[in-house]
DNA sequence: TATAGAAAAATTGGATCCAATATACAATAT
DNA sequence: ATATTGTATATTGGATCCAATTTTTCTATA
């Protein structure tokens, strides 16, 4: 019997959908700190339920994206100075290791490829979309390390203060530093320097870090 | 205008209920590895309609506790030797970050209070009490860092390899060992030697995951 | 006018019902 | 006997409905 192969993904459901829609508007910032977020209105959005709506709404509260009080609903979360502090020294501990691990591992066609949006970075010039190629860049290298459990933490820390990072890139002009940092990094995993890499890594993210606070406490005084 | 204070701790919903008993249950291993997780029967045992348990089990798939496939129901989440193994190298790099950032704010009562964790879990012959006990052991300690990020993911990791964790000490005889550990690591925290008490944390934790390993490609083959 | 309280509307939590899909099983053909 | 196909059953995904609670609006009163 001969047949061509077909593609039997699942299809996602609805609360996929709308989780992935709602994570990625959350993390960008398109929806504000504070925002309500209704089932009803949301569930129409979709076409769909407010059943999945809730489902995906849960799952956003247990990565922190929302908070939510019984009967009240639920809002984007927002994150104290300190919060956001705390996480730019977490992800600075495990992403400085897990670039060391990367290391050893990177191939030529990786490399080209984090080359590719290092250079694209530099290039862009549409705010919106630095923040996207700036995790891009990070986590092609970081993939080399074959770790899959610290690849998803550093994700989700990054969602968490997604949007502040990207406030960080626009309004604090660190396009321009966090370019030349990139470019440091990747020389070093040129090399096969990982304890370089690595030390890079964390000054890089720390760098952004310390940047953002003062930004931060001018802004909110 | 005088009024009594009145605790106004929101009444967990349904949801919560079963999210926290499959959680508990899930990480002592009280359900099998594979087993289903079938929505009717848990909604039965929780005398609560489906959808509350959709909830729950959305939730438990976001923390990797358990796998759903589309139709085909949710199922408790095993781990790779490998996967096991990397968390506990991740485990490692952040609790001995935290404990690290723990030592300059401990104080007499926290101390003590390990103490007593520490005592407890020589003294205890239940097996199922060890995990706990141990559990509380460090948690007390790591609570000191003041670092509630760090904390969440400390608890997420422990999570997911609690069953194994557990195993480890009933099986392999790890409990007079890690008991010495938790001695050693005590006593630097009362030196305030923070990076003695970081490094003998990470030598706990790796020491475990090295014992577990060759426990489980023994019993696995 | 300002305010306390009651009624109304809006919103969430949960139960029940229906649709979509998967699994188990029996019937049939080879 | 074994494989295959059709059918019944079980299970999950989602829609609709009702109950519990909060929020808003209205009204009476000082």
């Amino acid at each position: 019997m001969k047949f061509a192969a077909v593609d039997v993904r699942q299809a996602a459901s609805a609360a996929d959908l709308v989780y992935e829609a709602l994570r990625k508007a959350i993390i960008e910032g398109k929806i504000a700190v504070g925002d309500n977020l209704r089932q009803e209105e949301i569930a129409q959005m979709f076409n769909t339920s407010r059943i999945p709506v809730r489902e995906a709404l849960s799952r956003l509260e247990q990565h922190g994206l929302i908070t939510t009080q019984r009967y009240k609903g639920a809002v984007v979360a927002g994150l104290s100075i300190g919060e956001i502090d705390e996480i730019f020294e977490f992800r600075a501990l495990i992403e400085a290791e897990v670039m060391r691990l990367a290391v050893p591992n990177l191939d030529r066609a990786t490399l080209d490829k984090a080359r590719g949006y290092c250079d694209a970075f530099d290039r862009e010039t549409d705010p919106h979309r630095w923040g996207e190629i700036n995790r891009q860049f990070h986590t092609t290298l970081y993939e080399a390390s074959g770790r899959a459990y610290y690849l998803q933490n550093v994700q989700s820390s990054l969602d968490r203060i997604d949007r502040y990072l990207r406030a960080q890139l626009t309004f604090t002009n660190g396009v321009p530093r966090a370019g030349r940092e990139h470019e440091a990094i990747l020389a070093a995993c040129e090399k096969g320097d990982a304890d370089l890499a690595s030390r890079l890594t964390r000054d890089h993210i720390l760098d952004a870090g310390r940047s953002l606070m003062t930004f931060l406490r001018d802004q909110r005084g």
